[in-house]
DNA sequence: AATTAATTTAAACAGATGTTTCATGCGGGT
DNA sequence: ACCCGCATGAAACATCTGTTTAAATTAATT
């Protein structure tokens, strides 16, 4: 019994790898972040990124990993609960949406991670590689839209499926755009509110976002509802 | 009658520079983009890049200007059609609305820029500068939302300002994904629908947007809405 | 035609980038 | 004890980054 021995200390280097890049890469763009900057901030040596997962394209590839699939999973946990809850009927399109957006803040909660690099991180994850998402974590996450997709046409049946689709493109974007600027929109509550948390802002999301579904479209109608490449 | 003297051929090499540099930034983003590229693509001197503008930084703010500008005089234009049209009553949502979105594709379409690039480039804009416009951008850009807001809340005065604040910010996460990605998800519609134009792209976003900014919203209330520091 | 200014060029700048090499240290296993 | 696989470290790799220099070229003015 050997395989991978890493008994005490282990590689802790990688984890603190890992959760240097992660804080960078949400701070300043992953693009921006050199291999020196996260070094650096994990105490580590340069080399140990190529050493532990070969790239920093793979290093990248890691974090996101590591990111997404709890959300994705967090996701189907939810998705799973709402039929549970509703087989006798449809799911309500607020269940959806929040089975949907949910799982950011409870993954968040779990992981202790700081609020502001959680979203940051997400947000980036969806603006910057919304279209290079490591397979692992595809995977899943075309699942989870699939699933979604199917869920929305059977609660919202007078829209039509290709729109449908693009409309829940438009909450992805809602999400993405809120996740990246959740602290610049923090000042927009600065009276005497204090700091809403996120549960507000996402109550606020979906709010918005069931509006957005439930709409009325003005004519103006094509065929066929297809899948893009965008799974968060 | 000297000042600044290009009577002829001029700066053409300044216009092949913003040409180029406004084509690799839509494609791979700012940060991603080195002056020797887009010197390459203009068939220009690396150095040619600091003599017109002075710096990087200075051409990407330059570039960002030159698009954004004709946007924000263009919605300003339609705003005071609207409430020149309007002024018995209120300006209904959807005209607003309108009058916030259209103009990407009046001036897209003026302009004669591949619609493609285009997209991706404002989409870049909002979403990797989003906090750093320009400052002459800046200011327009100021003014137009803050008109946006005012006409908004007084079209739908049952909704708080601070939510609406947000919900319009939402509008803005919704323009800068479908932006971006529009390319990916024009193979959304690919049934026999054939290219869906930006019309019908721009009447799905409308639509959405009016469904999500008219949306009841569930209790959940704080007070004061304030302004942030996103102007697209 | 001579002078001046504006533009373009090749070359070099100092520093940063991701990656590789190779020597060193550390740990338990047989 | 030895050895071996794993992990680390300092240094060098070649290439790329934005910016600057100073010479060469072009164009406009007198």
């Amino acid at each position: 019994m050997n395989q991978s021995v890493q008994v005490k200390g282990g590689d802790e280097t990688k984890e603190r790898i890992l959760l240097a890049a992660q804080k960078l890469f949400a701070e300043r763009g992953f693009e921006a972040v050199s291999l020196r900057k996260i070094t650096t901030e994990a105490l580590a040596n340069v080399a140990a990124v190529n050493y532990h997962f070969g790239s920093k394209e793979a290093l990248i590839d890691e974090v996101i990993v590591q990111h997404i699939l709890p959300v994705m999973k967090e996701r189907m946990r939810f998705l799973d609960e709402a039929e549970r809850k509703f087989q006798a009927g449809v799911v309500p399109v607020e269940v959806i949406l929040d089975a949907y957006m949910r799982p950011f803040l409870t993954v968040m909660v779990e992981s202790g991670e700081s609020r502001e690099l959680f979203c940051k991180f997400m947000g980036r994850c969806m603006s910057e590689r919304g279209d290079k998402i490591p397979e692992q974590a595809l995977r899943t996450a075309q699942r989870v839209v699939k699933r979604i997709t199917a869920m929305l046409s059977e609660t919202l049946p007078d829209v039509e499926p290709e729109v449908l689709s693009w409309r829940l493109h438009f909450c992805f974007g809602v999400m993405a755009h809120t996740l990246m600027h959740e602290d610049t929109f923090k000042t927009l509550s600065k009276g005497m509110s204090g700091d809403p948390d996120f549960e507000t802002t996402l109550q606020r999301m979906i709010d918005y976002c069931i509006g957005g579904l439930k709409a009325g479209s003005s004519a103006l109608t094509t065929r066929s509802g297809g899948q893009s490449e965008f799974f968060f």
